[in-house]
DNA sequence: ACGTACGGTAAGCTATAACTAACATAAGTC
DNA sequence: GACTTATGTTAGTTATAGCTTACCGTACGT
């Protein structure tokens, strides 16, 4: 169930657009909200967010902190959805083949 | 953007664990609702926000409706969730090799 | 030390998600 | 055609998520 937190950062489509932002190349606070039509502490909220749910992790750098796409997350969430994904294709063959064979 | 409603269906634990129910064999509404602690209404719109999201079909069977799981929108999100995957490692591992160079 | 830039935190507002209870609907049963 | 079973729908409540504004803290430059 770790991916709980992971789900409930990735549902929020501003978020996904930070992350997605973050994944492309590592940035500041400031350069991430200076694209996005929220301001910089609602930035600052998601990505709290983000980091708890560790897709990100913080690094400092002066004054400035820099966001970083952390993969260990992500890739539990991909065994998970990989896992129901394989077995919902299991049940939907069998309702095809039901059907064909009436 | 397909997977914004999938993600939204997926990040609530209540409606994880129907569809996970769901995903083992395809069941009816009642069956459904009879091992969860909450009522049978909120079961229903649980299955409600998971048809909309095409994670699951309805199919008809008399008085009752068997719902089934549909592998297309975990599909899509398995991509997405994949191709972020691999970047967020590319991200990572340049990090990594960063410090290790220092 | 003071000023400035960068970013996290707190308070407060508003919209909405999830739930229950009560009602509506639809299909089999006698 | 009334009765029952199985499920969707509506109304209303409560908790919470996401936003903004205002404020606080920290690091760097002079």
């Amino acid at each position: 169930m770790t991916y709980q937190s992971t789900l409930a950062a990735l549902s929020d489509p501003m978020r996904r657009t930070i992350l997605e932002r973050i994944v492309e190349a590592p940035r500041s606070v400031g350069e991430i909200a200076q694209d996005l039509p929220i301001s910089r502490p609602a930035v600052s909220q998601h990505l709290k967010v983000l980091k708890d749910a560790e897709l990100v992790r913080e690094e400092r750098a002066g004054t400035r902190r820099i966001y970083r796409a952390d993969g260990a997350a992500l890739g539990e969430l991909r065994a998970y959805i990989d896992e129901m994904w394989k077995a919902a294709l299991g049940s939907f063959s069998e309702a095809a083949a039901r059907e064909g064979q009436d």
